[in-house]
DNA sequence: TTAGGGTTAACT
DNA sequence: AGTTAACCCTAA
């Protein structure tokens, strides 16, 4: 009767992520300790933490569309995702190792981190001035990591749900995330709000539950037309659910 | 305290 | 029904 699912906040995710990339991934006790997170992680243990840490890192499953059979059951982000021949171009020095802890030292196919730590790195890897953005983060990684196309589905889906929800940005301040690219044309800031309100207006159009998972594809079309005239094929089905959007304000 | 396996509530 | 996401259990 008591036992209810208290839903994470993008507050306490972002809580969370800040945590890890100040005080490594799993250092929970100390995360929830700090005074810097301690309220916003008020109601959540260390073990909780944990939990939603590993569940934020999602591994790769779901062997749709792929040729070669998935073994389903046992597959793990290492499946779909390769450590690159290590360039370390770490223009990155930070006092402590922590950086170093996020990206597993020797790279073995085991240690390759799941996406919530890859979108960490490379957001204390990325020293932009003009920030990073969407298209940046998925560069990085896709150019430390040899992605397969499925697993980076997967990982645009979900930095492109932090980014919509501004969950990056209150991680640190020093994150400016973008949707798009520094274009000289392509207002940034307004193509976010632009996106939100595509997926309002879809939420309110169609009121059932899977096209929920529909307006994600929308959203991903809509954000590489916005992101640059030509859109980087990614082929795939980006089924449209005719939304024609204007790039005004 | 943490890591990892296991369970269950909640989605789609 | 299959998949997530929040929670629980426990060895080390």
């Amino acid at each position: 009767m008591g036992n209810q699912k208290l839903k994470w906040t993008t507050e306490e995710e972002a809580a969370l992520m800040a945590g890890v990339a100040k005080h490594g991934p799993g250092k929970w006790k100390n995360i929830l300790v700090d005074s810097e997170f301690a309220h916003k992680l008020a109601s959540r243990s260390n073990v909780d933490l944990k939990d939603k840490w590993r569940n934020m890192g999602a591994n790769y499953e779901q062997g749709s569309g792929d040729n070669a059979m998935t073994p389903k059951g046992k597959a793990t982000a290492a499946s779909a995702v390769r450590p690159r021949t290590q360039t370390s171009s770490s223009a990155f020095v930070s006092k402590d190792n922590v950086n170093e802890k996020l990206s597993q030292g020797p790279q073995t196919a085991k240690c390759v981190p799941k996406y919530n730590a890859m979108i960490l790195e490379a957001l204390s890897s990325i020293k932009d001035r003009n920030g990073s953005d969407f298209g940046a983060i998925m560069r990085f990684i896709e150019k430390k990591y040899e992605v397969q196309q499925s697993f980076r589905r997967l990982l645009s889906s979900k930095l492109r749900r932090l980014v919509l929800q501004g969950t990056l940005e209150k991680v640190q301040k020093r994150y400016k995330i973008r949707l798009a690219a520094t274009g000289t044309k392509t207002p940034t800031q307004k193509q976010k709000v632009l996106i939100q309100r595509h997926y309002k207006s879809l939420a309110e159009a169609v009121k059932e539950s899977e096209r929920v998972s529909r307006m994600a594809e929308d959203a991903d079309a809509l954000l590489m037309h916005l992101k640059e005239g030509k859109t980087t094929k990614d082929n795939t089905n980006s089924k449209s659910s005719g939304v024609t959007v204007v790039v005004a304000d």
